[in-house]
Formats: structure tokens, C-alpha cells, sequence
DNA sequence: TAGCAATGGCTAAGCACTTAGCTATACTAG
DNA sequence: CTAGTATAGCTAAGTGCTTAGCCATTGCTA
């Protein structure tokens, strides 16, 4: 069964058949099951009226543990996205009343950002449906599979965090 | 060596030990090396004065083979992405000089886009290098392990694209 | 063949990210 | 202690995507 990626790869193949274009079988494959697979998790989120970003800011804090307080340096790290984005995000979630902002008594220059009521009720009714919705891309995997890859991927992480 | 995922799961096992997130170790490793992978190719497209989106388009133009004309509907389809993005990368590629705009002849609606003689030549300049740091990625899998990685994330591309 | 839905391409407006640059607090070395 | 540097968080400006909506042409159908 020829996909996108097949079709590409013979375009490539005629067009430079001198160029050993296999690499992109593999690393065009990943980017494009990633953004299908985001594309599918969407619809989950949309569900609870989030989306990736929010969800992901709202997930880190409930999973930091009680009392779900988080520093936005902290959360910038953990999305991989840059601290303005975060105070962006930040901004959005506070006027909706799923976040607040507090000094952190520690470091004068800190901020802490905790999770409100309504927060803590939306993450938690929104957090299972999206792990069902992550476990139903996967069923088609063994457990072996699955293992073997999450190896592979880890293999490719370190290379491509090595060099960079 | 535990990573970043591999903590999160620990503090998901710590707050909600009722729920079995091992899905997240594969769907959150993927979206995470697709991530790490788009950072590390961009280093070499910016040696080009690129990004992947202005990459995506020339190189689709040059595997499409001479006379390198490709309808904006099917440089759209190509990509995943809108109409209308697709608009305005061309628009900035035509002030760049890289690609031009001319109508269909056989379909008074359709534009076709062209590589200019300075596009084909950044494309073709770009291309080669662009692969061997794909390749550089994926140099320490062998060829079996490769091919079961492509397998692998064909399963889940069409888990996710089945029910979208 | 006249009418109407579908297709192709575009601009406008809105949104979320980026980098640049600001302020304030904390750390470190002389 | 004080000067210089690093850290934390933020806003502003710029970029590239999205959806909404427009116009022109095509193709289907009654």
C-alpha cells in the first residue's frame, strides 16, 4: 500500500537517481505520522474546549502534584517553547480563570502559577479521554513493539539533540 | 538514562497511579523526536537561507521533474497545509525570484508555479546536504531497524488518520 | 442551455509562536 | 560592600499559520 511518502520517494528516484534519498522513507515518515497524530488528539482536546498548548500547561501543573505549583520557567522547559510563550499562555489561561499568578516567597524574582479549581476540574476530566485517545493510536502495537519503538526513537532524540 | 519523558511518566505514576499512561511513552517520544528532528534540519537550511516550509515547496517543484510546474492546489495537498498558506509562501518566494506565476492554459481558474533558473539552482544546492543530515540522524540504525521503524509508524499513521 | 454547486486561488483578520529588549532580583568575585 | 553577570518574567514587534470570505471559471444536471 503506496502512501504520500512512497509516492515522493519515486518522484525523488527519477528525478535524482544518483541521490540516495532512503533517509526521507524514515525521517519524512516521522514528521508526518507526528503531525497526523496531533492532528488526532486535537479532536480530544477540542472535546473539553483545549487544544495541544493548553492542555500541556494545564497537565504539567497537575502532575507537579500537590499543591500544583509550577514556575513559568519550569513550564518553558517542559513544553519546549520559549518563556514569552509562556507568559502569553499564561495571560490567556489567568483570564479564563483556570490559572492564577502568585510571587514566589522564595526568589523575589520568581513567579509561582497554580492551578485553579476550575483548572484542577477541567485537566482532570479532560486528562483520561486523552490517554484513551493515545492508547487507540497504539493498539495496533504489541507491547514488544511498542518498546522496540520507543528504542528507535530514543536512538534518533540523541542524534539529533547531539549535534544541534 | 532516563530523558524528559521518562520523568513525566514518574510523575504521572506519582499523582494518578490509578491510570496506566504508558501510551504517553510512545505518543509523547514521538512528538518530541519529531521536534528535536525539525531543529536539527533547520540548522541546515538556514546555511541555505531556508526553513522547511520554503524548502518543502522548492524541493516539490524540482522532484516534480522539468518543466518544474506545479499547480498552488497541489503544492497545498503536498505540504498539509491551506490554500492560503500556500499563497503567501509564494508570494514571498516571487519577490525572492525563486519561483514565478503564470496561468494554466488549460484551465482558466489555475495558476502554475515555476521554478526560476536562481530557485533550481538554490534547490538543487541545498537538496544534497539536506539528505546526508537526515542521514546523519538515522546512521545509527541499522537498515532492518529502519525498516521496522517505517513500519511502525505507518501503523500508527493509519490508526490516526482512520478515525480523523 | 441555464442554473448552481464545486474548484482554484487569493486577501483579510485573528492567533500563537519567535526574537529582541526591558526591568527587577539574585549570585559571585574582587 | 560593590560591580558585573546571570536568572526570571514580561511586553512589543514580526512571521507564518489558520479560518472566513471573495471572485472567477468549470462542470454537472435538470
Amino acid at each position: 500500500m503506496a502512501d504520500q511518502v512512497d509516492r515522493i520517494l519515486e518522484q525523488w528516484q527519477a528525478e535524482k537517481p544518483e541521490l540516495d534519498v532512503s533517509p526521507m522513507a524514515v525521517i519524512g515518515r516521522l514528521s508526518r505520522t507526528a503531525l497526523a497524530v496531533d492532528s488526532r488528539l486535537a479532536v480530544t482536546f477540542a472535546r473539553y474546549g483545549l487544544d495541544a498548548s493548553v492542555f500541556d500547561v494545564l497537565a504539567t501543573l497537575l502532575r507537579s502534584g500537590a499543591p500544583y505549583r509550577v514556575s513559568p520557567a519550569a513550564l518553558a522547559r517542559d513544553a519546549m517553547i520559549s518563556s514569552s510563550a509562556v507568559a502569553q499562555r499564561l495571560n490567556k489561561l489567568q483570564s479564563r480563570g483556570l490559572v492564577s499568578r502568585a510571587a514566589n516567597p522564595d526568589d523575589g524574582r520568581g513567579t509561582l502559577v497554580a492551578l485553579t479549581e476550575a483548572g484542577r476540574r477541567l485537566i482532570d476530566a479532560a486528562l483520561a479521554p486523552h490517554v484513551e485517545t493515545e492508547r487507540t493510536l497504539i493498539a495496533g502495537l504489541s507491547r514488544e513493539e511498542q518498546a522496540t519503538l520507543v528504542g528507535l526513537l530514543q536512538r534518533i532524540s540523541a542524534a539529533a539533540a547531539h549535534d544541534t
